[in-house]
DNA sequence: CTGAAAGCGCTTACAG
DNA sequence: CTGAAAGCGCTTACAG
């Protein structure tokens, strides 16, 4: 049913490896040119792509391996890539690995194995495990999210967030403050994003701070929340992302805490739900889509052989919003 | 670099297609498999995809087609297909349309020539032009979410969300009743889950429903509300999904009206942020991702020629909580 | 500009 | 149980 180019060749009257040769702009004359589009056209005729990746040994796919599929974040990010990956005729091929690590070094394996011609890893985590896979596969793989010196990488100024969430905290007045972070296992919200926090607070002089670790998910934050507010009177809590600093407000609204009289609460992401919700949240937003078309084009260029940047820190935008009150 | 199946062939001293065989689960001798086996650990040997392919003509993927990335019923539904896909060994593609139509046809075809076993399909609206494009291509579509009766379905109970939260407006006492729904495109959320509401509400007999439509999106959810409570002042605003909901109660707060005491407000869908906000909304939830798996299930035994329900319904369930008040 | 031939890495009858 | 051969649908030097 299904013609193939031995086919096409036939009825065009000429041999495949001219039909061929028009396929991938090669030149052919006017003549033959017309012959075969004719045909072409007529049977609808596309070529079989494994035929085409068997010979090439490549494809024009980029896999992208996500630890999840549920987060604003990822979803964002994802239709940045495809969006740019779309408009190069490239195809976006997603590994979801569930915040599972191994899945994660399985996903790369599978990726070469696929003959992806690029890898872009949201991973949380960098591990000697990741470095490994992406050394062994010798196809290029780029960091977004997170950064290491032996990677490619494009990431978020998560320094630069933190920094200017104290600052403004700071400003508002506040001195009792609550961070709530999460691992250090994930550098860039763990580490990075938390150390410009507490610059900004070390120049304070007379603020305190005392912080708390919980995970990405906002049902767990709300029962970090509910210790850190029997520990503890801060005036503000800041969550490391809109999804903690929503589970603070929930906890705070089941104690009859109202935000932002009684307790100010800030997050990062810029999560489209923060703007809906009542008190809206002030958070840092983070430009997840326009990363995600970065981090395609940067990876485009890298294929195409094009020099490109080792390493790209996107820029960060505080929104003071309803949540946070003078002190 | 990587060793072919001759290779092995050669280092194991048996032909290829005795080591084809042995791959294949195919007969070989005690002696010979441990030959084989040896040789493939030592080198670590993985089959060419495009090869075992281009003989096969078919694959181990599933493309899915989604209207959109960033919704939390489309991840969830695809965290659902993914992982009953995986544990069947198969591969899911995703072609994200961002609510183009002819993108959506256009993917059926681009999977078509990809050689995907099956296409599994979240459209809001089925056309002429996909039923074509179905039965062009020749390979098993699951349309998920919506139902026809030329296609295999598999869809949530709308009906029954509809019927259940409109018999729950009624008993909460609320009388002037305003239904913000969506385009009657959209059969599943625009037509059945407006009807069975509809239904409800016949039965209450001295019920007063006014009908509104809006987008998917929460920001002209907002615009439409701000109309509603221009024109009407109804005592509870039903929204056809949780995001019209969250932009309904936006808007009310935004207008000082207080949620549930002057306003009540409830949506469908069953979202995570729909328990953390405050009032906490009342909505009917669906099981996005035990449909995902249950679809993916289905096109795997479809696959394997096993007979398949043409239609399957999913329950849904109403859950009160604090945004509805009694009237 | 054009065509015959070899080859990409696998699988599948077919003999033995 | 095992192997030689043909073929899946393309592309790529190489001659002409």
């Amino acid at each position: 049913m299904n013609k193939t180019i031995s086919d096409i060749a036939q009825l065009a009257g000429v041999a495949k490896s001219t039909v061929s040769r028009f396929l991938n702009g090669g030149s052919v004359s006017e003549d033959t040119r017309q012959k075969i589009e004719r045909i072409i056209k007529q049977y609808n005729y596309v070529p079989n792509t494994f035929a085409q990746s068997l010979k090439a040994k490549k494809t024009s796919i980029i896999g992208t391996v996500v630890p999840r599929l549920d987060s604003f974040a990822t979803s964002q990010t994802l239709i940045g890539i495809d969006e740019e990956l779309r408009s190069n005729h490239y195809q976006m091929l997603i590994a979801n690995t569930s915040q599972d690590m191994q899945r994660e070094i399985d996903a790369i394996y599978d990726f070469a194995r696929q003959k992806v011609s690029g890898i872009i890893l949201l991973a949380a985590e960098v591990t000697e495990a990741h470095l490994r896979a992406v050394e062994e596969i010798g196809i290029p793989v780029l960091l977004l999210g997170q950064q290491h010196e032996r990677l490619h990488s494009l990431v978020h100024n998560d320094d630069q967030a933190g920094y200017e969430m104290g600052r403004y905290v700071v400003a508002k007045g506040h001195r009792q403050i609550v961070y709530i972070g999460v691992t250090e296992k994930d550098q860039a919200v763990g580490i990075h994003r938390r150390q410009g926090f507490q610059r900004a607070i070390a120049e304070c002089g007379e603020c305190d701070v005392t912080y708390y670790e919980t995970s990405f998910k906002m049902s767990e934050a709300t029962v970090t929340a509910e210790a850190v507010l029997n520990d503890n009177r801060p005036t503000m809590i800041v969550g490391a992302t809109d999804n903690i600093a929503l589970g603070v407000m929930k906890t705070a609204f089941s104690n009859r805490i109202r935000i932002p009289h009684e307790l100010s609460v800030a997050g990062f992401g810029g999560y489209d739900i923060t703007e809906m919700i009542h008190p809206a949240l002030t958070t840092v937003k983070y430009h997840y889509s326009q990363a995600g078309k970065l981090a395609a084009n940067h990876m485009i260029r890298q294929i195409a052989g094009e020099p490109v940047e080792k390493r790209t820190v996107l820029d960060v935008e505080l929104i003071p919003r309803e949540s946070v009150d003078n002190q």
